[in-house]
DNA sequence: CCTGTTTTGTATCGAGCGGTATGAAACTAG
DNA sequence: CTAGTTTCATACCGCTCGATACAAAACAGG
């Protein structure tokens, strides 16, 4: 079995530049030409290595959770759930206002704006959302079992809250807020939250 | 100055039948062709009645400010300024998971994404939504002067704050949430209202 | 009835879309 | 060097996009 010709890009650096590409323009604004241009390949490469636009787009939003999007699944490791909180909301102002990367929030935005025709992806990434939802709604079942959290509250719905103004940062930051202005829909935002 | 051949539709009906796809479906994924369908009539009766799809999203961003969206200038009315928020974020949740109307908002879907080309687009929505935050500020301001709102309480980010829970609940109604769950995130979002 | 004006329906335009056929080029194994 | 395999580069496919040309149809004024 002879290895062939070999490739003249790396894989893993020109999903980086897809992910770039789909994160500020969304899924039905991006092009293949635009992915192409800033891949640094050409057309029949792309679709050797990465498959058609969809599939493609699974594997940059792959990525974009274990990457830039992970600060999610990080945020679950806090001690305390007012913590996870914390970090949840302070975690997306630095995402969706990052410099280097484009505004806003790559799922937020995908979920949104959607043809007909780019429904399954809409779909892909309304799970992948719900599931981070879930893992939330999760760590603060087990908060207020162990008393974190009062025993009152309702898990689901702070869940839901925290997901709720992470979304909103996204948007803000897309629609041109800067960071301390987030910093401060941050923090007010916490204050909402049930002492214990 | 005769008058030719009359009008077979009614332009403000099939203005809202293209607001329904527009907020449905975003700009960019809205094709032409989905827009005569729905609205009933044929491309040129289209473009001559509204000008091209840009001018045509223009007058629909127009319609749908002074209806479903009008919300947010109403709330502006309410003789408190806790009421004002209460009215934003339940109004919110009316409208982006409202029977009979597509789930989410169309300022926050088509603020979002946008290839190179729907660049005027998007800042037009921006700057939409930029005057309507600008107009709960100053509401705020005013209550803050008049002992309404804690002297120490900051009313530009106040009203990005309430800005940022509508984008987050529209998002959230894009995503799949019920109505019900959303009125706890507002309710949740409303303790962070500060006491007078 | 005729003229002028506006709308309607059909058919089409060039451009860009996502996706591919086709070889030449660059490598490994023998 | 040759054979086999994989990638690269160009050109191209059918299709849909937004936008129009054109003529028949439906009205008002004279």
């Amino acid at each position: 079995m002879p290895g062939g010709r070999p490739r003249a890009f790396d894989p893993d650096t020109a999903l980086d530049r897809a992910l770039e590409v789909f994160w500020s323009q969304g899924y039905e604004g991006t092009a293949i030409s635009d992915l192409t241009a800033a891949m640094g390949i050409n057309r029949p490469s792309l679709y050797a290595a990465f498959g058609n636009k969809e599939d493609l787009f699974r594997k940059v939003l792959d990525r974009y959770i274990e990457g830039p999007g992970g600060f999610a699944a990080r945020a679950l490791d806090a001690s305390r759930a007012r913590e996870v909180a914390e970090r949840m909301v302070y975690a997306a102002v630095e995402l969706t206002s990052g410099t280097g990367t484009p505004r806003g929030c790559l799922s937020v935005r995908c979920v949104q704006a959607c043809g007909p025709e780019a429904e399954p992806v809409r779909d892909e990434v309304a799970a992948r959302r719900k599931a981070g939802e879930m893992a939330l709604r999760a760590r603060f079942e087990r908060a207020r079992d162990e008393g974190d959290l009062p025993a009152d509250s309702d898990p689901a719905d702070l869940a839901r809250f925290v997901h709720a103004v992470t979304d909103g940062i996204a948007v803000q930051a897309a629609s041109g807020a800067g960071r301390e202005d987030l910093l401060r829909v941050a923090e007010i935002a916490l204050r909402a939250w049930p002492s214990s």
